[in-house]
DNA sequence: ACATCTATGAGGTCAGACCATTAATCTGAG
DNA sequence: CTCAGATTAATGGTCTGACCTCATAGATGT
């Protein structure tokens, strides 16, 4: 309880002890001095040089062991920090010698989002509801956006995944993949990275509560059917340029689901 | 996986590299069998714990030589995926003995969003233009869901950093801190905590570029003055419940932002 | 020229030590 | 008995130095 509560970051400037009795007014106000760990250190020390451009995607850094002596700190220090930005889709590690061996800039953001998004809905820091909301919105820009920026590749990104869907007999999970590459063409169809990335992230936490929710259907094979009658006709809307029914049929879609399967939003 | 010859048969999974070749079609198709590190499985067994609600919010976690042990690895392995957790904004560390010492399940989402955006609009992952174009569709769902639902508690989140930027002599800094909580107040009107922690990190990730697009303006205080006003207008449309309105202020309120600070786009 | 073998350098892992901080516990004076 | 102060123990934080695996570059041999 009343964690988190201000998160969002901003303020720094409220104070935080509240030091109820103000009449000391002039009292010299010690703050509590955070002291950096090590680790962080490093983190800043890169993010810096990415921040001010010295660093682009693709770059080497140097190898840990040099870091390390360069920056005054162990290499164990170097190495927690190299994990964190790893973690972030920031770099990319590995062995060996020569040619692409060493730690490099990358560019994975879409992992990370995914990850970060996924343990918190697990954590139910963000309840289904609040995410299929939020994807609600989201997908609703992506469909109208797209409707008036697709391309013929992009339309055949669509009807890729639309193939898929349509073979029989084909497995949920298969089904539910195919599903997210859909929603995710559409949004890449839009020629925004980010909301592509958002996307994916959003359908891929849901993942693992989707498919079990799925085995609690009776007749899934009918539902897939209906999703996939609401995909076409998607599909359709953005192919003919229609965003504003692209937008309204993609949020009946995404209803039609949610209500459904009732046990994702029990959770 | 990859077996099996359904048709078209293309992955639909990465979405980011088309896979060219498919030529190769009864090609053995040797998988690079991925070997994972030590410090990701550790990171596996937690957020195993975690999506099993085994672990939830506020528990405790073994302490670090104890898990390593228990793990069948060296600390340091343990130490690297705590960090990456930490990074995640999933744990929490202090030192000590006794109550409040240790590892703990946290709940951050908010910082770690950030920070993947941060870095990645760094790293021109994300250009600008993207981000602007996500926060005009993120805030306008966030507009017109708040005209809905807000309360006189979120009204007064609102006003409280209006009144703040309404303070004559304000420093750039604390204007756009300001003006970042006023929209972030927006988004947690609709009562959606993911709205808000997205609107914080898009706009968090842009202060650094924001504030430095900020020094090129001829005239800072008349830029200042009118993007109060429009934050007035805003306020008024989603307190008297328009929220078609509402979306519509924002999204001009935005371009205007964006078009006074030219240097934004052209990064 | 080609195919091997070896040296090198990179990340990956480990074990063990020491430090800093903090709560719980013990101890002794009042 | 009470309470201030010293002690202790548990925990994260950091460092050192070693060893492993792996993949390339270059030397070596045919």
């Amino acid at each position: 309880m009343s964690e988190n509560a201000d998160s969002t970051g901003t303020a720094a400037h409220a104070a935080r002890t509240s030091t109820a009795a103000d009449s000391a007014a002039a009292r010299p106000e010690w703050t509590p001095v955070s002291r950096p760990s090590t680790h962080e250190l490093v983190i800043e020390a890169i993010e810096e040089q990415i921040m001010s451009g010295t660093l682009t995607v693709g770059d080497p850094l140097p190898a840990e062991r040099e870091l390390a002596s360069k920056l005054g700190v162990s290499r164990a220090s170097v190495r927690e920090a190299l994990r964190v930005l790893e973690s972030l889709g920031v770099i990319r590690s590995s062995g060996g010698s020569g040619r692409g061996a060493g730690t490099f800039i990358a560019s994975l953001p879409s992992e990370a989002l995914t990850r970060v998004l996924r343990l918190h809905v697990a954590l139910a820091n963000f309840s289904v509801g609040e995410v299929i909301e939020s994807r609600v919105q989201l997908e609703r820009s992506s469909a109208a956006l797209a409707s008036a920026r697709v391309t013929e590749d992009a339309l055949a990104q669509l009807n890729a995944s639309l193939a898929i869907m349509d073979t029989p007999g084909i497995s949920l999970e298969v089904f539910n993949d195919a599903d997210t590459a859909f929603h995710v063409a559409i949004a890449q169809a839009t020629g925004n990275q980010l909301f592509s990335d958002l996307t994916g992230a959003i359908r891929n936490s849901l993942r693992r509560p989707i498919l079990a929710a799925f085995r609690d259907v009776d007749d899934p094979a009918a539902l897939m059917a209906a999703l996939q009658k609401q995909h076409h006709a998607i599909r359709d809307a953005i192919a003919a340029g229609d965003g504003a029914r692209a937008a309204q049929l993609t949020e009946e879609h995404i209803h039609t689901a949610a209500e459904a399967l009732p046990a994702l939003t029990d959770l």
